[in-house]
RNA sequence: GUGGUUGUAGCUCAGCUGGUUAGAGCGUCGGUUUGUGGUACCGAAAGUCGCCGGUUCGAACCCGGUCUUCCACCCCA
């Protein structure tokens, strides 16, 4: 046998069965979307390589896909910056293009190139692929969906409250109940960078502080420490790894601990807006949760900072996440346009739904019915019946082949087709159908109008 | 990018401290049953043991490299 064929790491072929579920979530996304007014726009899987690098950090710049240049790319490269075998230097050189990173920034590339034929607040959606030549691992892929929904034009803050009401609506909808959206805010992380004395270390803050429930206390303060933030501003903080409790009595901690910080205050104003908006429109079936220690996402988060994290007790990343980020078109040259929008990712919701069996049985339509073919002139007549029922409407197909009964009697129970009909010489004298019923067993002679009506 | 892990028939996996013709279950194909499936019984086909190299009289098994799988770190959906 020859050599087996493979897809790259972290690809995946989907069959039948994976793509009806993955239909089934990313059309209830999508219904959602729609409910809340947000319209759907596409943008290329590439894009040119200036776009997307340097908007991820170092980090992600690493694992931006870059498309090699056609032709004789090698000829354009000097022979000193070739010699220099510094990848920095020739990657530019020999790519100008790179694979979608995420669905943000080519949205906010969208929205500076087309913005005199967009009418502002512009609230779109776009489901579609992402790559990222990250390692594999659970719920990690190099190819995958995110479902992004955004807003530009807007600084209300009830686009943020909207944002958590489509959250519930999606999950609720898939009947994933008990899912946490956790929220956060950058002026809050910014004024506590800026009560420790740490205001210019604000990513390095922030990145060792997301890791509290993961590493704990003491190893959160050594990576500050390393990152150069002082002792003393660390033994301010000593009240934030204590910060337990509802949102608001988190809330009224915070106020004591950011009382001098005009950001800061602003930031928990904002939070307590969008809690005081959400207890009174109330959520259906997740748990807002207010989250200081919540600080991943990109650089260009300036406001409200979203994650989603699976029901207690399924092992997954977060399931989705967004923000708001005030300057993100800024990048692309348009300025005060401030955006807000999250994003669900369809392969980690996939591998919860299928981790709790919460995946509808009847997803997966096949055919109705199945013609057994008995040789020529037996299966022009079930031809012409095939054709009579498909304009009707009604899924069906003849076995090609006049193969064994047995083999296509299997072929039909294989494919979890329910009904068979079996037409010789005797049902073609007849003008009759025998229809046979494959979970029951039992069968009847029918009239085509009989076999329409019982089959419709 | 770092560390670990996996690879044997179409699928899921056995295979002892290296030792003759590498096994099972499921599936496939054929038969019992030439117009009646799902059950049962009988039989058959099917593997360069991921790939390349090394050690050895001898390698699925030991060693090195490489690819792949999965997991963790970094980062993230």
């Amino acid at each position: 046998m020859a050599q087996k064929p493979s897809i790259p790491k972290g690809t995946r072929d989907f069959d039948a069965a994976e793509v009806a579920k993955r239909s089934y979530i990313m059309d209830t996304i999508k219904q959602q979307f729609q409910l809340y007014g947000f319209q759907p726009i596409e943008t290329p899987s590439f894009e040119n390589s200036e776009t997307l690098m340097g908007k991820y950090g170092d980090e992600g710049d690493r694992l931006i896909f870059k498309i090699l240049n056609s032709g004789e790319f090698l000829s354009k490269v000097s022979d000193q910056d070739y010699d220099s075998k510094s990848e920095q230097t020739i990657t530019p050189k020999i790519s100008e293009k790179a694979l979608r990173y995420d669905l943000t920034v080519p949205f906010a590339r969208y929205v500076v190139q087309h913005q005199n034929e967009i009418e502002f607040p512009f609230k779109r959606y776009q489901i579609q692929p992402v790559w990222r030549a990250d390692r594999p691992q659970k719920g990690r892929f190099r190819e995958f969906f995110q479902c992004d929904a955004d807003v530009v034009g807007s600084d209300s803050l009830f686009q943020e409250v909207e944002f958590v009401q489509l959250y519930d609506a999606v999950f609720s909808t898939l009947k994933l109940k008990g899912v946490t959206i956790k929220i956060n805010n950058r002026k809050v992380l910014s004024g506590i960078a800026e009560v420790i004395g740490a205001q210019d270390k604000l990513i390095d803050f922030t990145v060792a502080l997301d890791k509290l429930d993961k590493i704990g206390e003491e190893k959160v303060k050594d990576e500050m420490r390393s990152k150069g933030i002082s002792d003393e501003g660390i033994e301010k903080l000593q009240p934030l790894f204590g910060l337990k409790g509802d949102f608001g009595t988190q809330i009224e901690n915070l106020k004591s601990i950011l009382s001098t910080s005009e950001i800061g205050l602003k930031g928990i104003e904002e939070l307590e807006f969008i809690n005081n908006a959400i207890s009174t429109v109330k959520l259906k079936t997740a748990k807002l949760q207010l989250d200081v220690t919540l600080a991943r996402g990109l650089n260009y988060y300036t406001g409200a900072i979203f994650e989603v994290s699976a029901p207690e007790g399924v092992k997954m990343g977060s399931i989705g996440g967004g923000g708001r980020y005030d300057d993100l078109t800024g990048i692309f040259g348009l300025k005060n346009m401030s955006g807000v929008g999250i994003s669900f990712g369809l392969d980690r919701i996939y591998l919860v739904l299928e981790e709790l069996n919460l995946f509808p049985e009847t997803i997966a339509d096949s055919t109705k019915v199945l013609f057994i073919n008995f040789g020529k002139n037996e299966a022009m007549t079930c031809l012409k019946a095939v054709t009579k029922l498909r304009q009707a409407g009604i899924r069906a197909e003849l076995y090609p082949d006049d193969a064994k009964m047995r083999k296509q009697m299997n072929h039909a129970n294989r494919r979890n087709i329910p009904f068979v009909i079996l037409v010789g010489e005797e049902e073609i004298k007849d003008e009759k159908f025998t229809l046979k019923n494959m979970v029951s067993g039992e069968q009847n002679k029918l009239s085509f109008s009989e076999l329409q009506a019982t089959l419709k």
